[in-house]
RNA sequence: GGCGUUGUAGCUCAGUUGGUUAGAGCGCCGCCCUGUCACGGCGGAGGUCGAGGGUUCGAGCCCCUUCAACGUCGCCA
């Protein structure tokens, strides 16, 4: 007697041509149903993807489980894989040649209703799905984007491990350094009246672990900020950690540069071009008035101070001879067919990012127009267009101010009108280095010294110097990467010398005491033997976000929290009783924000 | 904390100048249907128009307050 052919348990996803014949046992969810009365078309799906079962009435035990099925219930199946009748194939479907013919059906549970529809990625309201998110995680999209997510984190840990890195976990119960955003604190029960910090980031850990003889470190880290959501920030997000000793900036830009070539083909099978370009702090204000310049399209800032030397026009006249002052043009191609009312829609725009006000000057086929009509002559105009490269159809958009504000608004205004003009394409990946930033920024209320990133920054070799005499023109060994116009992440060298660090405290305006409070013991290890070290750290959460095409990065975190810090399923923040205050020695003070 | 947008059926949305009983598609429920795959056909249920107050003979629509979500500025060494 032949012995019966095998169940097979098989994805959703698996089944093909080659498998016909085969018995096979379905796990899954009910996408859909189609009940053709004496014939029910059932679409499974698990991860892996989509299977269409078949339920014939022959079966009746089958038939009669079948009927009573509904969308999300879980199911198990066994049956018979065979060819889709000719002409009925699916292509749309990865197993659309085949079919199972149904023998059994286990129901493991039933579902209610779903809030929204689970088999369509139909944009729904986000806090409903957040409410559910087990139900949006079912969804296409969710399933397809924590896909990516992982094997861009796949592809970190395999590229690092095979470069002799060490992944070394560092503890989120750290010490509060209040300096930065504001921390996310823990109460100790043991300890009473004293406090742990989560993570803003590994900093200071990672470069103690480079003291601690690790020479090649990374982390999938988890990091803490107590600061306003964005759609580009959450209060807990995760980053790539990278430090390594005895390297400059060149070995740490050459390797992460490897690192996101890697990652995008492995992850997305996308080959980036290299190298990267680069850019120095000052080239990228200039010609894309940012720090992290969008290169999917090209609209660079022009300057056309040189244009209104003899101007009537005061401030103009003021800012193409201040020496501190710019006046930037951006070019708004086929910008001359805009009504008067789009031009003072701009302008608000404009206003919104800063500006005091908006010139614009467009270039229709019968001459020229602009909000300065009467103040500017045809030879300004064509020195302007000269400067500008603007052509006939063209509008440009003038900004005049300080060079850091000019640059500013002028570079959202060009971000603006690539936007209006469909230049960011989504699926369009154009990366940068950026490099070169100043190591310190003035405080704008007290005019003092003030780090542009972080105080463990190490300026240019031999501009040690500077810092008691020109402590503004130190450029830090400093670079970020940016990817469409978003800092990717960024990194440094390092201070690892003891007294240049203690110094650079020191001219943050912190007292011997504060130092010793908050960083003596990184001071104090500083002075053991430290390696010259650098490193970088990325945002994960942005990296996937734009790897997919999302906005948000709550579209590649499984349990995002919302605007307000809110976990809408499980509803955290809440209050917690008595008696867990009690042990921590915690009183409440005044009311609840909400009744 | 400021500014902006949104809030109408389970979901996505429409709703005119303030005027009768607030609509559509999808979903849901029931019946029919053996080759569908966004199956199809017939029928049905389903509404605190975010909440509260006001103006008006009359409010989904106008005014005030408030709540929520999202975006953004501040903030994010």
């Amino acid at each position: 007697m032949p012995s019966l052919p095998a169940v097979v348990k098989r994805s959703c996803g698996a089944l093909r041509a080659a498998d016909v014949g085969a018995e096979v046992e379905l796990n899954g969810w009910i996408h859909r149903r189609r009940d053709h009365g004496g014939l029910i078309f059932l679409d499974l799906r698990d991860r892996d993807g989509l299977t269409q079962l078949v339920v014939d009435p022959a079966e009746a035990g089958a038939f009669a489980q079948a009927e009573a099925l509904r969308n999300e219930y879980v199911v198990r199946v066994t049956g018979t894989v065979r060819h889709r009748p000719a002409g009925t194939e699916n292509a749309k479907l990865a197993t659309g040649e085949v079919e199972v013919a149904v023998s059994g059906v286990v129901l493991l549970a039933r579902a209610e209703v779903p809030p929204f529809p689970v088999n369509s990625d139909e944009d729904v309201d986000e806090s409903l799905r957040l409410e559910y998110r087990y139900l949006d995680l079912r969804r296409a999209k969710m399933q397809r984007n924590l896909t990516i997510r992982h094997k861009i984190v796949k592809a970190m840990r395999d590229f690092f491990d095979e470069r002799d890195f060490l992944e070394i976990e560092t503890p989120c119960l750290i010490k509060s350094t209040p300096e930065g955003a504001r921390d996310y604190l823990v109460p100790s029960r043991v300890h009473r009246h004293e406090f742990y910090a989560l993570p803003q980031s590994p900093q200071i850990l990672k470069q103690i672990l480079m003291i601690g003889g690790i020479g090649r470190y990374m982390q999938i880290a988890r990091c803490f900020r107590d600061e306003d959501s964005r759609a580009d920030r959450q209060p807990e997000f995760t980053q790539l950690d990278v430090e390594m000793s005895f390297v400059d900036q060149d070995d740490v830009t050459s390797i992460m540069e490897e690192c996101i070539a890697y990652v995008w083909q492995r992850a997305l099978g996308h080959e980036i071009p290299r190298p990267i370009p680069r850019f120095t702090y000052a080239e990228a204000q200039k010609r894309f008035g940012s720090d992290k310049p969008d290169l999917r399209f090209d609209l660079e800032l022009r300057d056309v101070a040189g244009a209104f030397l003899g101007t009537p026009i005061k401030f103009l006249q003021e800012h193409s001879t201040s020496e501190g002052s710019r006046i930037v043009a951006v070019r708004y191609p086929g910008g001359a067919s805009l009504s008067r009312r789009d031009f003072d829609a701009l302008t608000e725009t404009a206003k919104s990012f800063g500006a005091g006000g908006l010139i614009w000057l467009s270039f229709p086929a019968d001459g020229w127009k602009s909000s300065i009509q009467k103040l500017l002559d045809d030879a300004t105009v064509a020195t302007i267009q000269e400067m500008t490269g603007a052509d006939e159809g063209d509008a440009l958009l003038l900004v005049a101010g300080s060079a850091l504000e000019a640059s500013d608004i002028a570079g959202k205004l060009r971000l603006h009108v690539g936007e209006r003009l469909g230049l960011r394409d989504p699926a369009a990946y154009a990366f940068c280095w950026v490099l070169g930033f100043p190591l310190f920024e003035r405080d704008p209320e007290t005019g003092g010294v003030f780090p542009t990133h972080h105080p463990f920054t190490s300026p240019a070799p031999g501009q040690e110097g500077l810092l008691e005499s020109d402590p503004f023109a130190m450029i830090a060994q400093h670079y970020d990467l940016v990817l469409n116009g978003f800092e990717l992440g960024s990194g440094s060298i390092r201070i690892h010398d003891a007294d240049f660090q203690q110094k650079i405290f020191e001219v943050f305006g912190l007292s011997a005491e504060e130092i010793e409070n908050r960083f003596g013991f990184f001071t104090k290890a500083l002075r053991y033997g430290a390696p010259p070290h650098g490193g970088m750290a990325w945002g994960i959460d942005r990296l996937a976000m734009l790897a997919c095409g999302e906005t948000s990065i709550r579209e590649v975190i499984a349990f995002p929290k919302n605007q307000v810090a809110r976990d809408l399923m499980m509803d955290a923040p809440s209050p917690v009783a008595p008696a867990q205050l009690n042990e921590l020695a915690i009183a409440l003070k005044g009311e609840a924000k909400k009744p």
